[in-house]
RNA sequence: GCGGCAAUAGCUCAGUUGGUAGAGCAUUAGCUUCCCAAGCUAAGGGCCGAGGGUUCGAAUCCCUUUUGCCGCUCCA
């Protein structure tokens, strides 16, 4: 039945065409890798975040409060994250090897050598313009400082290279007056870092005691030099993650906790366990002590959806030693000693979800071109998206069989019965099968059509997308049904 | 970033050796229609991704650029 070849072009196609995703700023040629969601997209969006933040926050037995962070944060922020340290300097690619440098490792590298057989001026020279471009930040120097002096690649051993690029993966802008350094501000890279500042805000005013998590959704910004695959890697993009505080020394237990306990949920949303895999890090970030990926397999291979860290206490212990603020916990239960743990800086175990990769994993397993031959022989076809019901953008479809004879008023009235609980569509027009299968394609997983036995009888037909099946139920139980299918 | 392919209407595409754009579906209005699109009538919609060049004349040839997909690379 539907597609097995890789129908990933027929997706972007269709996610454009019924109004979910749009290319950023289409009008004047696009901008690279950014998006827009479209009327039906950021309905399908919010549902899946307040999915997310419901069994999080609400639902969840393990003492997790939400907060939204701001996007700007203080610039030290990010000098106690790694982030500014880490990736600030000037790289180089050799296009033929694809090898990339550090301009000023290539540069003094070649000094060296020249050191070696004697020319000793030189190397002098060539350092010390280097130093002066590097301050200046001219990059075209740089590169010309490098083809002057033929320094070769030492796989390739050519001198064909790309322009000199800055690899910081943040955004940065101004706040206030533009002219002074102090002033300079980035784009947060994650969410993270607004929880950790947050911490004691969160756990003194909401009286938490550990174990307990604070959860948040939001916008995150990375300057990637390679965006691609749709929206799977985005400049800006959505994070939904969730800090989990714990004693030290129980991150192991809580990391496979949280493990399971994210697979389970991805599992909730109807992604098949086949689809899923856990992959382990192998190399770690310098925060964490143990990390892995619940990866999904997209259409064009298996990919990240979700990352859980074991971050330790570094955090923490970082924005305590640049903020000189003390971030600890007083623990008041007691050790087998029969004193408390006392003070300590909590370890975290974090779960972060990119907003816009579950969607494109719950959109591309909907999508469905669908054939089959009807028992008159012919055959028949439709684009349907299986969303789950209760995520999916429309719940309801409210059609009166004919614009005419009383059963639009009826199909009115239903709508005003039903659109304060659920999203709802009205549709009169066209023939009805054609309304049928316009629903197919937008993801409306149930239709109730008023005839004019409804007038008589009071019942109704709905219709369900999966099966289109089609069954006669009392017109005063649809909303009550509709309700129990989407919840 | 490197390499390959591509860009014409909302979508899928056609456009012959260069002669100022077409189709199907979709959309809108109306008719028809008592439960699964592709009946009827009419209408709207594109200066051919953008900029430059060659030419009497460019969707078509050349250059630059933007965007997308694929492979490699990258992803603290």
């Amino acid at each position: 039945m539907a597609n097995e070849a890789n129908n990933f072009p027929e997706l972007i196609s269709h996610c454009k065409e019924y109004g979910y995703i749009f290319q950023s700023s289409e009008i004047y040629d696009g901008l690279a890798a950014v998006y827009d969601y479209g009327q039906m997209g950021a309905q399908l969006k919010k549902n899946l975040r307040d999915y997310w933040w419901k069994s999080m926050t609400q639902l969840n037995d393990n003492n997790i409060v939400g907060i939204d962070a701001a996007i700007f944060m203080h610039s030290t922020t990010w000098k106690a994250s790694g982030h500014v340290d880490n990736f600030s300097d000037p790289m180089i690619d050799n296009k033929d090897s694809n090898k990339r440098y550090r301009v000023d490792h290539l540069i003094e590298g070649f000094a060296e050598e020249q050191k070696a057989i004697g020319k000793e001026q030189l190397a002098i020279d060539v350092l010390a313009a280097m130093d002066k471009l590097i301050v200046a930040n001219d990059y075209a120097g740089l590169k010309k400082l490098i083809e002057d002096n033929n320094i070769k690649c030492a796989i390739s051993k050519t001198c064909n290279w790309t322009e000199v690029r800055d690899f910081n993966l943040m955004f940065s802008t101004q706040i206030g007056s533009v002219s002074e350094e102090s002033d300079t501000i980035y784009l947060r890279p994650e969410t993270a870092q607004g929880i950790f500042v947050n911490f004691l805000n969160v756990q003194k005013t909401g009286r938490m005691k550990i174990p307990f998590g604070i959860a948040q959704t939001g916008k995150a910004f990375r300057n990637e030099i390679v965006a691609r695959q749709f929206i799977f890697r985005m400049r800006e993009f959505e994070q939904m993650e969730m800090q989990f505080f714990i004693r030290p020394g129980t991150q192991m237990e809580w990391y496979g906790y949280w493990k399971e306990e994210r697979k389970k949920w991805h599992e909730s949303l109807g992604i098949p366990a086949e689809k899923l895999r856990f992959h382990d890090h192998i190399k770690l970030a310098h925060y964490a002590d143990a990390a892995l990926d619940i990866e999904f397999e997209f259409p064009f291979g298996w990919k990240e959806l979700e990352g859980i860290h074991s971050r330790t206490d570094f955090d923490l212990t970082q924005h305590q030693k640049f903020s000189k603020k003390k971030l600890q916990y007083f623990d008041n239960d007691l050790k087998e000693d029969g004193k408390p743990y006392g003070n300590y800086i909590p370890y975290v175990v974090e779960t972060s979800v990119g907003l816009d990769r579950l969607f494109l994993t719950i959109i591309s397993l909907a999508y469905a071109n669908e054939e089959w031959t009807k028992e008159d022989g012919t055959k028949d076809s439709r684009v349907v998206l299986r969303l789950p019901a209760k995520i999916a953008p429309t719940k309801l479809a409210i059609l009166p069989l004919l614009k005419k004879d009383g059963l639009p008023e009826i199909a009115r009235e239903l709508m005003n019965e039903c659109r304060g609980s659920f999203m709802c569509f009205y549709e009169e027009k066209d023939a009805i099968g054609k309304r049928y299968r316009r629903m197919d394609a937008i993801g409306t997983p149930f239709c109730v059509t008023i005839d004019h036995q409804t007038k008589e009888d009071n019942t109704v037909t709905i219709r369900y997308r999966d099966t289109m099946l089609q069954e006669r139920i009392a017109l005063s139980e649809v909303k009550k049904l509709v309700l129990q299918l989407i919840s």
